[in-house]
DNA sequence: GGCAACAGTGTAACCGGTTACAGCCATGTC
DNA sequence: GACATGGCTGTAACCGGTTACACTGTTGCC
């Protein structure tokens, strides 16, 4: 079969202590020897086996990512980020979805007991941090990204939603818009809620007061920017001076439905996004950008640290965004 | 530490052979017994080792994925659908990036030699033929996605480009275009000549003669549609009726352009492209729709059936396209 | 009744590493 | 010179399964 870490032993005339100790960086080995050994591991290609060290040192030098089935955007990015820093440090990336089929729960709690990976990172699967925090242990540190778990000492990523919308905001108070509607997500969606405030917090500031019956809930989809969108048209009233949707999708369900109408953006109402997604830059969406692979960075690095004995120095990250001024409000 | 096979052995008092083959199902063991041992890993929540299995049964039950960092449509689709078939059959999957500073061909080598999976799926990371030809063995078979290797004998999977072509051309020459202007990708992309080979094929078809002088080749970005369609209005020749873009971000490009112009499709010119990728809906872009999950899947079922004796049926899958008719090309 | 064949189970080696503990030698100290 | 010390290496148990081979008890058949 392949070479193993005997053969590197009969060829270097030294124990397997010694090589292996020398395969993990181990002090205790004599300089001379351990070039010595790298040479002969050279010389005869060896490559450790990944099942072997498993099982012996009980880590499988790997990182699992579990993520619901959500588009594409947000899960590629995140997973490219986080693959970089494992890469770096010798680790491997698993994926796993949760489909249909497959409970979040479930996937989470078996990935954990089957130890499958040292360390699981979900990415805004909306569990209860309660849950997280049953399931967390330094044995398999989980890390959350998207939705914070401060209180309960789960590590976790999130982005700075709050002030990405008052930046977002001011942008839009500076072109001298005041009649603006807002279209949010779920009540209960951590990033809406944040964004939300962000935009209140910009008004306030600016001296407006908020006006409750401007702020109008519906889902984060493209669909139900469409819905709010025509009920808006339809109602007859007259047309406010911008939009402001707390994520893209809804932007662009909204735009949609104005240019079936004749409308166009900023010229009849301007329209703003949050997230810039793929298509945003197409459809020049004024948005905030968030950097999602930055947060994939920083979640492995979050959860390689809670590996070590000292554990990660700040539990929970929180990723900067950026306004991106395009042409669909002001300009 | 965690239940062990040892436990459940002492719990039944039966060897490790026989719960080891309940484990495995394998049709040596009476029913009677194992139905006994499936109770009691039942009742001792006892779930193997994936670790132990690995070294001891010389396999990983892991499938691995490897992609180059494009964009993110085409790789989460592909995944997913993996994702599906492997968890059906109690696989999992490992991604991996060539990003920079990996270099592809090494990727994929060191996939294989380390024993990480049990077969490797690279997704069009345009590796030549021959190497993949070289690196395939029936120990870790390998999968090619996108990139057909059929001369080779490396099972691969591929959409069918050709139709879709013919019938996206059959769609535009249905609604009376005869002045049609090509923008296609790289000479050298496999895609790329399948299409233009379909688009042909339904010109002759309709006893068209192809005009080379109308096939203008580009990137297969949005910036390469952007330029061609530049020069293409600069030229101030008469515009073309239409445009068949190859893919779907030459298209955008070529949109935009018009957009900036004062254009609109299909008013002015039609446009078409091709992949139906997250922002052509949105731009009521007409296209042509691959079946990425599906795509992915077949690459799990290929590459699951080369590891079994007997080999996969059928050595080289085509995934069907399908024909998305939206606004930009006549309606 | 004797024997072959087969179904079902057990024994034990093995997969390829990690690591606790023991051992050895050279040096430093009194 | 005797002994403690520390740096380096070796021995061997162990991680948790798989599987070749041996073994036992039944059944079928002449």
């Amino acid at each position: 079969m392949a070479v193993t870490l005997h053969d590197v032993c009969r060829e270097t005339g030294l124990s397997t202590a010694t090589v292996s100790r020398v395969l993990n960086n181990s002090p205790l080995v004599k300089p001379a020897t351990r070039d010595r050994v790298r040479e002969v591991m050279e010389r005869l290609d060896y490559h450790p086996s990944p099942a072997a060290r498993a099982l012996a040192g009980q880590r499988t030098y790997t990182l699992a990512v579990l993520s619901p089935y959500v588009g594409s955007g947000f899960f590629t990015d995140v997973l490219v980020g986080a693959d970089h820093v494992a890469v770096e440090q010798g680790y491997h990336i698993l994926t796993a979805f949760a489909h249909g089929l497959t409970d979040e729960k479930d996937l989470v709690s078996r990935f954990i007991r089957d130890r499958h990976a040292d360390a699981v990172i979900v990415l805004n699967l909306d569990l209860p941090e309660e849950f997280l925090a049953k399931v967390n242990s330094p044995k398999t540190p989980i890390v959350s990204v998207d939705t914070p778990a401060v209180e309960h000492g789960v590590p976790s990523v999130s982005m700075d939603n709050k002030t990405g919308a008052h930046r977002l905001m001011t942008h839009v108070l500076e072109h001298g818009y005041r009649d603006i509607v807002l279209f949010t997500g779920p009540k209960i969606s951590y990033d809406s809620n944040q964004r939300l405030a962000g935009c209140y917090e910009a008004m306030r500031a600016a001296g407006l007061g908020v006006v409750s019956s401007h702020t109008i809930t519906g889902e984060f989809t493209i669909e139900s920017g469409r819905e709010l969108m025509t009920e808006l048209l339809d109602r007859g009233d007259k047309l406010p001076e911008a939009i402001v949707c707390l994520n893209d999708a809804m932007a662009i369900g909204a735009l949609g439905v104005m240019q079936e109408k004749g409308l166009t953006a900023p010229k009849d109402i301007a329209v703003t996004g949050f997230d810039d997604c793929e298509s945003a830059s197409v459809l020049g969406l004024t948005t905030v950008r968030v950097a999602l692979q930055e947060m994939g960075r920083e979640a492995a690095r979050l959860a390689l640290a809670s590996l070590t004995p000292e554990g990660p120095a700040n539990n929970h990250i929180v990723v900067p965004t950026e306004l991106v001024v395009r042409q669909s409000c002001g300009c």
